[in-house]
DNA sequence: TAACTCTGAGAGAGCGCTCTCTCATCGTTC
DNA sequence: GAACGATGAGAGAGCGCTCTCTCAGAGTTA
């Protein structure tokens, strides 16, 4: 019981493989009459094209490649944001009739596979994610000659178009917030400085500081709700005396509110916390979270349109898009 | 500048095609010198197969899809488990050499889309997730006579093999725990009951207070954080006196802590809150989430091995994981 | 030495499709 | 009425690979 082929589709329409295959494709130098016979005969047979078949002529694979790189650590954290942006691109790239190809790169291992991969014409077309700093990945598959699109600004100068948010100027809204609302001593949980995002927040709450001649108080996490918790505590210990903190995403500020409950401070009478990102769970934090709005949709969908742009040629310069201050109760 | 193909290892290792072919899929009837000669070739000419041609000669793809099927509402939620699955699922895919193909089906549209894409004989297996109750995706899967392996026992009576926990003792656990503790007036919040899922935990909590000839208090939500707080609104409502609730998954508890807090009740002094799934999440909220632990890193783990085992024509029978109460402090 | 087995390598078919080239047919124009 | 361009359909090559079949040559046995 094998499936039908073209040659069978065309027998049953009397017609050659050739002409069922303009059918196929929605060639429009068909007749009316023989073009229906042709879907008849389809429809008879339950003809489905054969994939590998056409794309060994044609060259193309109607698929992309998601590459999602991390840190093996991080690989199977609950992030919120992962979930959004596959999910996005994945609907996105659907509509533009685009197969997905998941594959997670966090070993050095599953690099190399994801390069061999990519460089087997499988994808005609990469995205990648969330990559660390010293991820060669991006210089590796920009050297592939496929089209190949950055979710956020790659770490390592290297020339793919990227779709990112406005890190830095996020981050200065957020502390510029908690500085005129009287705040004195505002620190910050900073994420993984390997990673732009990480830097990015923090370079923007360090201008700001500058500006204002305030010291600035700096622990690092590396994005989880544990760490920033650990950060919290930390901070407390190193500045007991500090009414503030810029947490640079909502996973940690989520930790730090924990501990700061735990130490006893009132957020936001005693401490403020503004976080980065607006992830759902910011509104159910205690007190709901104030928060830099990062457009996770719309920059996951920014991104897909920039690989299509790409394939028909077109241009392909960065987008970096605004973030806004969602003032909750925590600052 | 084309990729280098078979013919082109063969003839700069000055071999016929079938014996560079007979190299690269690690035959062992190759003498070793010419063996060592075309490695060479190939590692010259950085050759890799191309995949299209293979698999329209092997009639094998090496990949598999990893169909997510949800209502269209719920596609853009950040799930935690969803990202949990992936990711899993993904990481043990990979180590078995499968690439993985992510295909949202959530419209009518999407859901016809899969079905063509794997009637197509683009992947060799299926997983299908999350799949809410009239949801003719196992059934039409089923049907196409490819593998297929669900995450969650199908909605509908359909024979494909699955992995699944056992959310009916879950809940039972919970709910005696609640009443073990001294609770009278126990309420559920309980999940769409168009999934098994939220079925099975609402069984659970029957049960119970069927054994124990208490009266049930339901309200039912959809599994989002939002739900789970509008569902506790109206439990109070209908019933001010409740002294604990059975919630059917983490993100609507987190919801419901929300609206008790708003309420003025205090958890667990007013109103005990037992969740279910042990999200990483429910460590953070105030106070720490008391919850049935839902092993869904072994459960995608459990449901990838069934899979793989199916292509060995191995036996293919459910799985149900255990679950584990864990007590934090809001009950 | 002849007949045999075994091993290693090549020839060539064919997987299912697309696409160029070719050609028959028909309508149009002068 | 002959020459011409459109138009619609078929023939056939070839995409890159695997795998069966075949066979040369070396080793083994009587």
């Amino acid at each position: 019981m094998k499936r039908p082929t073209l040659e069978a589709v065309a027998a049953r329409a009397g017609v050659s493989r050739a002409t069922a295959s303009r059918v196929v494709n929605g060639q429009t130098t068909v007749a009316p009459g023989i073009r229906d016979a042709v879907l008849r005969a389809i429809d008879e047979l339950g003809y489905v094209p054969n994939s590998a078949a056409r794309s060994l002529v044609t060259q193309r694979t109607d698929s992309i490649a998601l590459v999602v790189s991390e840190p093996p650590t991080r690989v199977f954290s609950e992030d919120p944001l992962f979930s959004t942006v596959i999910r996005t691109a994945s609907v996105e790239l659907e509509s533009a009739d685009k197969q997905v190809v998941l594959m997670l790169a966090s070993s050095a291992k599953s690099h190399a596979r994801v390069e061999r991969y990519i460089a087997g014409g499988h994808v005609d077309g990469v995205m990648l994610i969330s990559m660390h700093g010293a991820d060669p990945l991006p210089a590796a598959v920009s050297r592939l000659r496929v089209p190949v699109v950055s979710y956020g600004r790659p770490a390592v100068p290297v020339d793919i178009p990227f779709v990112d948010n406005d890190n830095v100027g996020g981050a200065e809204s957020a502390v510029r917030y908690l500085l005129e609302s009287g705040r004195r001593r505002i620190a910050t949980i900073a994420g993984p400085l390997d990673m732009i995002a990480g830097q990015d927040r923090l370079t923007g709450y360090r201008n700001v500081l500058r500006d204002s001649d305030r010291r600035s108080i700096v622990a690092v996490g590396d994005f989880t709700r544990e760490s920033g918790a650990t950060a919290m505590r930390q901070l407390l210990h190193d500045d007991p005396a500090l009414d503030a903190v810029f947490v640079a995403n909502d996973l940690m500020a989520v930790g730090a509110l924990q501990s700061l409950r735990q130490a006893g401070r009132r957020v936001p009478g005693d401490v403020a916390v503004v976080g980065f990102d607006d992830i759902e769970a910011a509104k159910y934090t205690e007190p709901p979270l104030t928060t830099v709005k990062h457009p996770v949709f719309e920059q996951a969908a920014a991104m897909v349109r920039l690989l299509l742009a790409l394939f028909e040629n077109g241009p392909a310069d960065p987008v970096i898009l605004p973030t806004e201050l969602i003032i909750r109760d925590s600052a």
